[in-house]
DNA sequence: CCTTGTTGGTTGCAAAAGCAACTACTATCA
DNA sequence: TGATAGTAGTTGCTTTTGCAACCAACAAGG
């Protein structure tokens, strides 16, 4: 039997935690909102980062087309965001907050950073900065540099 | 707009760091042996702490029962594992795995330890022993002493 | 213009996750 | 006993993912 122990595995620590810290917050969103997780991704980086492109979110965001495609139409379905013809490229569209999705996202930032706040409420200054670092990171881990 | 940036909240940070380390590792036990995430961390419970009872890698792995339930069905269906009856208790059984289990798990083990080396390649003995420690502490959040 | 290649976004289908209901067995207590 | 409740594990069905193929629009070179 081997002495390595799933504990310090950190791809299986990162999805423990990963899970453990999302469900409140999900839960939230769920039955507010009626949102799958990448919906509100996508609602996160238009009410944060402005209008963009669902390339420009898939870019940020690194979620796969079809995922930000299909919670794009969810989202239009909700009246949570319009698409914009944009003018030079008529194969592009630019994806915009609408009020209720503003309401919904000015609501959920409000949650999420009580959320990240109790989460982190027992770690020293000290520690949030290194974890977040730590963190940054390994999620930037062999991403080659544009 | 808001000044919350989604590079300090930590269930998506997390999530993008718990992507991106499992990835490559995954890649292996997918291409070498036909697992799934699910099965390898079966494999794993039943490789490092012994013998046990599908519910009990449950309370271990904190997975529910109905993946286990099917990974164990498709780890049988490998010869990977088998199932012993148990005279006590005739609903349950324990798990074992067999000699190409323990070859799958031998060889997966060694490839995980080398890939957290990787991952972690760049941290300090100090970073290191923080991180894992905090990521502990993020993936028991919650959890009311039994 | 017209071919060839690329990019923005969608769709269809197969694999996987999540949840509830179910079978089979055990435990408790009257 | 025998009715009730609880536990081990499985199955079925619906919702989400993941991948590949796809359409429509642009871009570049001849």
């Amino acid at each position: 039997m081997s002495d390595f122990d799933l504990r310090n595995f950190l791809p299986y620590l990162l999805n423990q935690a990963a899970e453990k810290t999302s469900i409140g917050f999900s839960q939230i969103y769920k039955d507010r909102y009626r949102m799958l997780r990448t919906e509100w991704r996508v609602l996160f980086h238009l009410g944060r980062y402005g209008d963009m492109t669902a390339t420009r979110i898939g870019q940020l965001s690194k979620l796969h087309k079809t995922k930000i495609s299909r919670a794009v139409h969810a989202l239009v379905e909700k009246k949570f965001v319009a698409r914009l013809e944009v003018a030079e490229d008529r194969r592009a569209e630019i994806l915009t907050l609408l009020p209720r999705g503003q309401r919904a996202f000015d609501d959920l930032v409000g949650v999420a950073k009580q959320h990240n706040a109790d989460l982190m409420a027992n770690f020293s200054v000290g520690e949030k900065a290194l974890l977040i670092d730590c963190l940054q990171r390994l999620a930037a881990f062999e991403d080659l540099p544009d």
